[in-house]
DNA sequence: GATGAATGAGTCTTCATTCAT
DNA sequence: TATGAATGAAGACTCATTCAT
């Protein structure tokens, strides 16, 4: 038989090609320095990934994934409104932390060919039914759910990109601007309680 | 940089790139097609923009002005439900008219270089300006204006992606659900009024 | 270098090769394709051949080796106009029927490393044999043998070229020249008898 | 006004891509040393050749029109078996002379994509209307001289790629023997007198 | 013998940009 | 200003071949 295959191989192409993109920018880096830094051959990156596109959408799903991972604990917190307040911080905190990955976004997006990653469906879904089980409580405004979930998805990136990316900015005052909005856009009674 | 002499070149520059990236995508664009749809030479594009980047900026550009001219008008709704589900109506519907020029904000932020624009700036503006008449007046749940304009905007934005570039799924629904949400989260007592 | 242990399995890769070639064209036909088709693995095909090159070879082979078994029995024919006729109409008729490999030989060729195939060469030692008995009877202008056995081959595989590969024009007109231009060519008195 | 187009330009990477071929061969020959050698930019060739195959065309149309220059000027003698064997005489020596673009024939046919060239189809025309002059003064046996002419071309090919490319023999008795088929094979009483 | 994962050399071509005219 | 010929950097990807198993 010949050699087996490697499963470790595509993390470690992952992290080279992640390291080197954040240094040199996608654009600029040269598959053959990922396979350099990943120390196999140039040719071998094309038995895991499609073209380099494919590496950054590998990438963005990494982001994506882990980003979930850390928010929709959060979700289930018994209070609505500190379930949201948690989340949006485990989200936005995610992003900081990964700043390079999220700078990816753009990239992966202007390819033309951006489906939703699976890490992002996850985290949609997550939200989805959240949503639904508080709205289904009588706490929540009825929206279609799906719907909602997607325009929070939107939100959290647009600001993570705000604040890390573009203007990097001081994240904090988004974050609380964002958690209001969406405490009184979403739950029915909130206003009345604090205000 | 900008106009040099003829302020019409630099027109139909723009509108045959326009039409040159819709149909063949930025990338794959070369400027001497775009010269040639133009009907000047190679080098005199170079007279009225720095580069291809610069292009693209350049109709990101007017894509925000257009986009202002048309939401800004409805903001002046003396009731601010009303001017809210108007304004964001009216940048929707401009987004799917000018699809195109909507597709080319993710090719212009992943350059990495990008900076808010003229025509994005503008809009901001009115927003924040009719946010904080607002919250004067005691209806609106007082926020720091410029960061909920900024989230407004980006709302917007990214609902008309998905509708127009990522999904094409229809609008409506979408619009529907963001202007409720924005009612609820900026204004006091909508919740009480209607429920 | 040729036959290892499997003799069927050479002909396997060289169906497979010759399908491929035909559909991709040389250049464009990987070697793995080859493999794939040939129900074997990659490497396996360097058992039994040395280079793609020798594939083509291997292929231009057959071609040779088919083409002579066609036209030699035919030169056997007693009356020498006759015999070249039917033979020069065999081999163009041979050449039709396996046009694909006859593209091949111009590929093979072009490597630069051709040396007359066995096939090749027993066909021309045919010839060669032909004409020194039809010499000794007296019947054709002496020359040398081998020389003119050489120009007919390649004149048989000009027309054969300009037949079905470059050009794909009927056969028959070139035909009936090349055979009439070959009797009055080689035998003594072909004119005499027939003008 | 921009530079002018340089006429002699496309001369000088003629000649430097003449030089490359025949030193290491077309596969291995890079365009960007061509460039080099012709004191011009790689980009500067796509300008006067759609790519390396062209050039390789362009040389090849070269061969062929310097070789009917050669030999058409010889078909005129009076005596018509003695313009056949100057005709050959001068095609056979300046293949001989020209043998490195002798040898780029088989590799511009191997490309699949061979047309005939310019050149090459001014000597067919030339041969042709010798022969049919020739068969009109009723000296010569008459077939459709178009197809006679071709297979000459293409005979002559045959053997100066014999003698100069795959076998490198001593070219003489070919061309002796050719000429002695031709004479034979198209002229009516050849034999005769001479026998 | 058979496998097929791994190798890594190798280059054509494009095209943004410049600059001589 | 305008031109458009000239530049030349730059790199993703393929695939023949090898070799560890």
């Amino acid at each position: 038989m010949a050699r087996k295959i490697d499963p470790d191989k595509r993390t470690r192409i992952l992290q080279a090609a992640r390291k080197t993109f954040n240094e040199y920018g996608v654009e600029k880096t040269p598959i053959s320095l990922i396979a350099k830094r990943a120390n196999i051959a140039t040719g071998t990156i094309y038995l895991y990934f499609k073209s380099k596109e494919d590496i950054v959408k590998g990438l963005v799903d990494l982001y994506m994934s882990r980003s979930s991972e850390r928010f929709i604990p959060a979700l289930s917190h018994p209070d609505v409104a500190t379930a949201i307040k948690n989340a949006v911080h485990e989200a936005l905190q995610h992003a900081g932390e990964e700043k390079d990955l999220l700078r990816l976004i753009d990239v992966y997006r202007s390819s033309g060919r951006s489906k939703p990653t699976k890490g992002d469906e996850m985290g949609l879904l997550a939200i989805e039914t959240k949503l639904n089980s508080v709205v289904e409580q009588g706490i929540a405004i009825p929206y279609n759910s799906r719907i909602v979930a997607e325009i929070i998805g939107g939100m959290i990136e647009w600001i993570a990109k705000i604040c890390f990316v573009y203007k990097v900015t001081n994240i904090s005052r988004y974050e609380k601007t964002l958690v209001s909005m969406l405490q009184h856009g979403l739950l029915k009674d909130f206003g009345k309680k604090r205000s």
